[in-house]
DNA sequence: TAATGGTATACTGTATACAATTTAAACGGA
DNA sequence: TCCGTTTAAATTGTATACAGTATACCATTA
């Protein structure tokens, strides 16, 4: 975990940097569940002073990465079975009602960003690079998001994915569903592109639903080894 | 405004007293939209030092209830006609899930909940008090999110009602739609007792369009006369 | 040996101090 | 009078100091 600086971006304050590093930090494993955030340690090592680190841990709070114990502090979220369940059964609505608005809304520049992602993600995974076709999988979902030209709707959908990512690099690890994920992609991108609603949110509905198995399947093995 | 101790409860940090009061404020009105919070007027009003306040506003700030100027702070976040149609358009998907899920899930202590909170919401409104009639909405929707058994979507929910509440205490005032908000209610509650999902989904969504209607004509109102 | 009590340590919760920047006002010149 | 510059006040951003509490370890006792 490092701190990164935009230097060609405008200005952020600590704690919005500190609140990215340590948010990536969670996603990516390198704080396991259960660990204890303790705030002078990630202020020294993060080369900054309590308060930033303390305002970062509060939105993690919000966002149900961290959980806090009253006068002991910041614990990385523990993700039960049921957490995955609960977080992707709302993500399947969130994401259906994307696509049924993304075939009402989505303009010329926008069905080329669709083409393009769909293109992009089978190159991904022609690639086999896990961290290439997670980005992919990212990519398209979030074009669909834009589409939907309705910032609150993104802002709920990127919330509830956070919850799972940190399974999902496992999913993708699983080649032998490579060849769905293309295909419900490029059935997604057709059914929005011919604004075919019904079509979009079934396979939508489908293509999370077989998520879900192997996530969870996932899961299960994770938290067997530990 | 005013900081609430609950006596009985337990450990409660300052930060999150500060939270709810701070939000209630907004909810109710008491500050307006675009009002800027500052931390050193809120932080001697309510008797702590900034520190609170500052993570208080952090977390109203992921809530969307306020938004930060860099360098120069808080202020409540102006609502417009656009951000009030993007949340309740998610939110009625939301609430299509929640009676969906609640049809399958619901057990005898929600089912005695449910009832006695369509017959407190009729109640209230023969009361004709507002936030009687507010506080009894808010509580039947409540009992069916409660029913599905999920706290993620029970998070999701919370968090887009309060972007609406501000808007949903004017329009409750309106007198002539009250018949229509019990009728719907007891049809939600019979269409949820006999596990009628279709029905259920389509009544909450006609529900929260005559919702959208009013609350959106009183958000014109308010920004015609501001 | 097990249990209990005390003490030291480490961490959170809160307050305050300091730095940097923005805002606004006062002042001066055209 | 208007506009620009300077300067002072106010406010955020960040760091640090202080207080209170929980935890762990050790010693003492049954």
């Amino acid at each position: 975990m490092e701190l990164k600086y935009d230097a060609d971006n405008e200005y952020l304050p600590l704690r919005d940097v500190v609140f990215q590093a340590l948010r990536q930090a969670i996603i990516t494993g390198e704080f396991s569940p259960g660990e204890r955030l303790m705030e002078i340690k990630l202020a020294s090592k993060l080369g900054v002073s309590r308060t930033p680190v303390r305002e970062a841990i509060r939105m993690l709070e919000l966002e149900g990465l961290v959980v806090m114990i009253p006068r002991k502090g910041a614990e990385v979220a523990r993700i039960t079975e049921k957490d995955l369940r609960d977080a992707l059964e709302v993500r399947t609505a969130i994401e259906e009602l994307s696509v049924e608005l993304a075939c009402e809304r989505i303009d010329e520049e926008g069905k080329a960003r669709l083409k393009q992602a769909c293109i992009d993600f089978k190159e991904a995974i022609d690639t086999k690079h896990v961290q290439n076709i997670v980005d992919g999988d990212v990519r398209f979902h979030d074009v669909i998001f834009d589409a939907t030209k309705n910032p609150r709707l993104i802002s709920v959908a990127h919330t509830l994915r956070e919850q799972v990512y940190r399974y999902r690099v496992e999913y993708v690890k699983d080649f032998s569903y490579h060849d769905v994920l293309v295909k419900e992609h490029y059935e997604i991108t057709n059914a929005i592109l011919t604004k075919d609603v019904a079509k979009a949110r079934e396979i939508m509905r489908k293509h999370l639903y077989n998520q879900e198995l192997i996530v969870i399947k996932n899961l299960k093995e994770t938290l067997e080894e530990g």
